[in-house]
DNA sequence: CCTTTCACG
DNA sequence: CGTGCAAGG
């Protein structure tokens, strides 16, 4: 039965887990070390100090997440808005201790119709939002539980959780659809108030975002058509703000597959975004990669805006 | 989703984890205190010392047993024939720390056809066997992997592992027809030298077997149709070591559901025996239960044999 | 409560 | 490697 056999180094550099070509090799590390997250700017280039912390994080499983102590950094980091993507875990079944989450009283959880304990996002804010939406308006996907829209007074919140284009990218079709979809949706929102998207993305952007590039161009999270798809978001009008401030950053991932212990040789991809509207360019202090907090195989991100 | 939720102490008394009609109840424990295993009797009355000594052990989960030190106790007790209850593991998925146990290098594995992760049974042995059977001849039982015969010079050994008769007894005909086909076999094979019987027979046959009697009269393991079942195999000329030694010992378990921490306060059944034919009885030194010893939610049994 | 498998990542 | 599920006990 050697299903579970320990092929060890096989696709440990793989993002979206796929089934990229990666030759077996030795479990070295990145050769970028771990991005090491400055001290915070806690002001815009006009010296307007931050007033909304929103952070986002994929939890892979919020009542692990919780049992390894998720909710604490959560406490710490104190953030105005928490977006989660992949609770894994219906509304009713949020433990006590989320729901109790001090500063987050007004929750939001959506989850997969039909499929318990798939996919699922949840969104916890300090301030009541004016209205809150579920999904994309798109029946082929509004079914996953993977985007939560939270209106405030001066802008959209969207946390998201882009599909996973599958191992084999057998279900890269559907995740094309998805962002072209997705994209059309934020475009709308765009239209009526500024948008700060946070989430899961499911896809390196350019070579600098994952650790091997070279090995993973056919892997689910970073084919042609994901990174267009990015690219296609940025042309209209969104800015990816981590990448804004830090153009160099090397290093800075934000997924760490488990197998083959990936996290501690940093071989990781950046998935997780914090992306703006251009007009919103002007509020951003900063874009936080929160790389050493554990729980999970996605750390979290924190994004500081003066809006 | 409270498909978890604690119900707690529901069916804390029930044994094969049946649908017993147990009332809710409180925590208490069982007033019968946990039985103390007395020093081996070393010898038979007549003064001969054991020469065969045989464990049996459910071990819920081969792999999982072995994580949690089994293998360490089987290396202590130093069996010369070892039978071993729901592996569910295939004969290659054994993890070489069991193939390599000192003094058990003659080994054997019986699995369920089509059915990974599901019942099976192992015979360890020191010496080998004349010979091996698996299954009792039966196609209606033998896809599911439940007993092991082994042929030594003097004795059979059988391992084996009844079928459960299921929550609400939906399987409890199956079960029967099992008790039946199964004693045949074992009156064919006492026809030609006698038998060791051990494992889990899933049945406590008298309410001095299990802590709760009068709860569980309609649970698996414990109704009329498969106590009469175990009352046909002593009929038939088979013995209860255990009882026969110690007919009045009381709280001496061998299972305990690992629902509401049951095994700490010793709500327990005795479903695991070392069954001998009556001519064997010249030869039995001690028949043991090694309720202290972890690993499983079943303990050891040991027999101690002039042979 | 705890094992196994499975799908998914 | 690790999540949550299902079936089994």
């Amino acid at each position: 039965m050697p299903k579970r056999g320990k092929k060890k180094e096989e696709e440990e550099e793989s993002g979206g887990d796929g089934t990229g070509p990666s030759p077996a090799k030795a479990a070295r590390a990145c050769p970028a070390p771990p991005y090491e997250d400055p001290p915070p700017r806690e002001a815009t280039p006009e010296g307007r100090r931050w007033t909304l912390k929103v952070s986002s994080w994929n939890v892979d499983g919020l009542r692990a997440w919780l049992r390894k102590g998720g909710a604490q950094w959560v406490q710490e980091e104190a953030p105005d808005v928490l977006c989660l993507q992949e609770t894994k875990c219906a509304a009713a079944a949020v433990p006590a201790e989320v729901r109790a989450l001090p500063g987050l009283p007004h929750q939001f959880w959506c989850s997969a119709k039909d499929r318990p304990g798939y996919s699922g996002v949840g969104l916890l804010a300090r301030s009541e939002p004016l209205d809150v939406t579920y999904g994309i308006g798109d029946p082929e996907h509004d079914a996953d539980g993977r985007v939560l829209t939270a209106e405030f007074p001066s802008l959209f919140v969207v946390c998201a959780y882009v599909p996973n284009a599958g191992r084999g990218l057998v279900r890269l079709e559907p995740r094309l659809r998805f962002d072209a979809a997705f994209l059309q949706f934020l475009r709308r929102l765009d239209a009526r108030k500024p948008v700060l998207l946070c989430g899961d993305l499911n896809v390196a952007h350019a070579d600098i975002d994952l650790c091997h590039p070279r090995a993973n161009r056919a892997s689910p999270g970073f084919t042609p058509q994901e990174r267009d798809g990015f690219s296609r978001l940025l042309a209209a009008g969104f800015v990816d703000s981590f990448r804004h401030l830090y153009p160099a950053a090397r290093g800075a991932f934000t997924f760490w597959t488990y197998l083959g212990g990936a996290r501690a040789r940093n071989v990781g991809w950046r998935l997780d975004y914090a992306v703006v509207s251009q007009r919103l360019l002007g509020a951003l202090c900063d874009s936080k990669i929160r790389n050493t907090v554990p729980g999970s195989d996605h750390c979290p991100i924190t994004a500081l805006l003066a809006v």
